[in-house]
DNA sequence: TTTAAAACCAAGCGCTTGCTTGGTAGTGTG
DNA sequence: CACACTACCAAGCAAGCGCTTGGTTTTAAA
């Protein structure tokens, strides 16, 4: 089900000309440029591991991006867009407090170890090898994303789950998600949603 | 006298020959190449950055180091026997186990966002960028690092503070300190012991 | 004062980097 | 068929990279 409302999700992006069509040339290219950046870091891949990986010459990247620069840009401008667009869409289907949150923070996490999701990895690692100019336009998307959190926050410790700043919550929740990608498989012995459960545990006390 | 005890610790190590001597020519490059590190990331930072920063020619470098991997690993190796150091000694000092995990929760807090502790951050960000040779060599440090923090959740789960796996916990825990380094501000509002309180109560429920 | 090691400089080598250029296939439209 | 357009290739440039080399200054012990 998760599965399904995620090419859903994609398939109105794609339509609506927000993000790039995964299956055309300068979609595969970020597709893959999400991948080389998370495994190995923005500065160690080349333009030529790009190419190489895609199966073209490097120049003919620049075709589709002005610069490798732009490449990061993009990945981290679709990323956000798409993961926000599926918070939403996860919050829509999602009742109670607790379970809106924890919706959330399934949502990240698979944002950070799923298929497509090496992305979100990319963003929150690379941020700083990203160009000035690069951060200040993607800082507005990426405010969007964390009004929800701290929205769904918000209503929690309305409701009691916790005590204390939601916005500090808010980023150790940010700190402890993304740091799972280093250590979490989720082919091991604990599923994500177990994972999720821990984490939610992390935030509200009393679950 | 957290200031006190980390000087003597220093002095201890130096003395030993575990650690290099800050203010020795070698301890003043590690000392900057950890800031540049930690500022601009591992891959960002050239030879000549470094030189330029300490006044002198980039090729002089190459007469305390083998090569660039080498300062890294050096960083690293470094930090990792300081900070053991500094557990160990914050640790003969707390009493209750509350206040242990709280000493090992300051402890690593003070070490990502301290003077001398953006080594810290860089041991935590510029994993990847260190050759597997190096990697190898500083984890059997980071092991005995990780044990005194899996000894201590130990205690606290045992003493009833949380539930589910300490592994687990020290990792969300990991990332959720970690990440710190990246928007607190120890000029801001809030103090690094505050801080520390509202980490612990992540992990410790009923404190 | 001699001597040897340590610390550093000036110059540059060989290689890789992001990116450019000029041209060529393939594709769909009028 | 002509046309325009997208996608790509082949080649290479200018700049920057880690690191080496041969020689000079500084330091400090004998």
């Amino acid at each position: 089900m998760d599965e399904h409302r995620a090419q859903a999700v994609m398939q109105e992006l794609v339509a609506s000309g927000q993000v790039t069509d995964p299956d055309s040339a300068r979609g595969k290219l970020l597709q893959m440029a999400a991948h080389l950046f998370r495994s190995k870091g923005y500065e160690r891949t080349t333009v030529r591991d790009l190419a190489a990986a895609i199966g073209i010459q490097s120049g003919s990247i620049f075709h589709h991006f002005k610069s490798k620069d732009e490449i990061l840009r993009s990945v981290m401008e679709e990323t956000i867009v798409y993961n926000t667009a599926l918070m939403r869409a996860a919050l829509a289907e999602a009742q109670g407090t607790r379970e809106r949150l924890l919706a959330l923070i399934r949502c990240e996490l698979q944002s950070i170890m799923g298929g497509t999701g090496e992305a979100m990895a990319v963003l929150v690692y690379e941020w700083r090898s990203l160009s000035e100019d690069g951060q200040a336009q993607v800082l507005a998307l990426r405010d969007t994303y964390e009004q929800i959190w701290l929205a769904v926050l918000g209503e929690a410790r309305e409701a009691g789950y916790f005590r204390g700043d939601p916005f500090i919550q808010r980023r150790f929740l940010t700190g402890a998600l993304s740091w799972t990608n280093t250590w979490f498989r989720s082919q091991g012995p604990m599923t994500l949603d177990q994972l999720a459960e821990e984490a939610l545990s992390l935030v509200c006390k009393e679950a």
